[in-house]
RNA sequence: GCGGGAGUAGCUCAACUGGUUAGAGCGCCGCCCUGUCACGGCGGAGGUUGCGGGUUCAAGUCCCGUCUCUCGCGCCA
């Protein structure tokens, strides 16, 4: 079947446009197939793009070509074509040239697709066949984008001498105090749980280096049904030393989230207007309102937290008003924060949450540092301080005022895109009924996994 | 956990107040097509209307139960 030339080395398809006149090899998918009778047309994908391949009358390839269909993977000979001036294709990728096929070689075919790889889907149908939708264009933006905010975070952070570290995520007990924990079980029946935050692993981070960040999957079995919600997430934390308040860590998340956000806007412009998406306003500085000021501003009664209709008007506010899709809250009540916020004496705390689109992405404070303050602290919640004994080493050892936030990777992804659910900036999501490799997906819909015996 | 909406062909959806043989587009199969680019044309296959029960001469449609999806709230990030 495959008479190519010899030696022939494979070429990506976003390097044809160089190779006008030549025999070329290329590997990748067949995106789509427009079949004319004596003559097939191909889109050809690969990582680096697509470009349209032309099977003219009388080619080798005829026959072969015929049998091709979508999603095939196949190597393909041929000759890069200019194409004839009526036909070129003004801004897309390669639309000025073409392959002439001259041979195909089938590497793998693809079996019945359940539909076509670019149409609009139900949620759960495009959650259902994932390893197929990811390669729809739209899941390969989300999931490049995604990449590049990774990228850009831990860019943004080492250059401002945060050192990266891997958090556990199999722990004796729960960090936040509120959240919902996976529990496992450990050795000799010993109760062990699914991390849901690295936050004091972090701490400890900041005694060693000062500067501590890292990127960890976290789980919350939190029985929550809604478009902003994943049972295991990706968290984007950070913790520094020697702050003087909470508004350092928001200095240095600020310029973080900025150059994260011009990365994206710099790297996937393309992908915006596939989305229809406005690359986000950062202002020329992101407003701050405390709680009590940003209820005062809606004119709604004030309350321990934000409602997420008020999330939403407050940052509809802050875009109006100063021309940033980001927006600040502080000085939440010290009670309806973690254990280890630093409060004052009227009760706020030095918390901050940073609001995104009319959601929050980002939750972090200045943390007690003082170890007699903190054991204190820990008791006053009604827990057992000597629980808490090996990660108060951390404090009874030297530990300078410090503080740090987290970002939820996949509301950030979401917002940045404008999804409407917070599933689709995820990969592989769980939530309360999915979780799918080795689930029988396919069974319990009364399908069948078989092989294809001839 | 609470409340709304939904479940009909592989996919996305129709089917007025219950009433012939449950339709369309896309996909799939067959034939045709020398410039397509989501190609096009003609023909065809494909349904236990999520599941279980009930009302009725008659149920996709009404009632009860159940499962699932989805949106909002709560919780949470």
């Amino acid at each position: 079947m495959n008479d190519f030339e010899p030696g022939l080395e494979r070429t990506l398809i976003g390097e044809l446009s160089g190779k006008v006149g030549k025999t070329v090899l290329i590997q990748g998918w067949v995106d789509v197939r427009r079949d004319q009778g004596k003559m097939v047309f191909f889109d050809f994908r690969d990582r680096s793009g697509m470009v349209q391949g032309v099977t003219l009358p009388g080619s080798p390839a005829l026959e072969t070509a015929k049998e091709i269909k979508n999603e095939y993977v196949v190597a393909v000979e041929g000759i890069v074509n200019e194409r004839p001036a009526k036909n070129i294709q003004a801004g897309k990728q390669n639309g000025d040239i073409e392959l002439e096929v001259r041979g195909i070689e089938m590497i793998s075919p693809a079996r019945d697709l359940p539909f076509e790889k670019d149409t609009d889907l139900n949620l759960d149908t495009r959650l259902d066949y994932r390893p197929y939708t990811l390669r729809s264009q739209r899941d390969r933006d989300i999931f490049t984008v995604q990449a590049t905010i990774v990228n850009a975070y831990r860019t943004a952070l080492a250059s401002r001498g945060f050192t990266e570290f891997q958090a556990p995520a199999l722990v004796g007990g729960d960090a936040e105090g509120g959240a919902a924990v996976f529990k496992v079980g450990y050795f000799y029946d010993k109760p062990a749980y699914l991390a849901t935050s690295p936050q004091l692993y972090k701490q400890i981070m900041v005694g060693a280096v000062e500067r501590a960040f890292t990127i960890a999957r976290i789980f919350r079995a939190e029985k929550s049904a809604t478009t902003r919600h994943l049972s295991e997430l990706t968290q984007m934390d950070f913790e520094m030393g020697f702050v003087k308040d909470e508004h350092d860590v928001m200095d240095v998340l600020e310029d973080v989230v900025r150059d994260t956000v011009n990365a994206v806007a710099a790297k996937h412009a393309d992908v915006f207007v596939r989305f229809g998406t406005e690359v986000p306003h950062l202002g020329k500085k992101f407003p701050v309102l405390t709680l009590a000021e940003a209820h005062k501003t809606l004119g709604v009664t004030p309350e321990d937290d934000m409602s997420p209709e008020h999330e939403r008007a407050i940052c509809e506010w802050a875009r109006k008003e100063h021309d940033s899709d980001f927006v600040f809250i502080t000085r939440f009540p010290t009670a309806a924060r973690a254990f280890y916020t630093m409060g004052d004496p009227a009760g706020e705390s030095r918390g901050f949450d940073l609001l995104f689109r009319g959601l929050e992405i980002n939750s972090g404070a200045q943390r007690i540092h003082d170890y007699d303050e903190m054991v204190e602290r820990i008791q006053s919640r009604g827990m057992d301080a000597g629980k808490f004994s090996f990660y108060l080493q951390a404090f009874k050892y030297g530990m300078p005022p410090h503080g740090g936030c987290s970002t939820g990777l996949e509301r950030f992804t979401m917002k940045m895109l404008d999804l409407p659910n917070v599933k689709e900036a995820a990969l592989f999501p769980r939530d309360l009924n999915r979780i799918d490799v080795l689930l029988a997906t396919n069974e319990e819909k009364g399908g069948s996994v078989e092989a294809e015996i001839q």
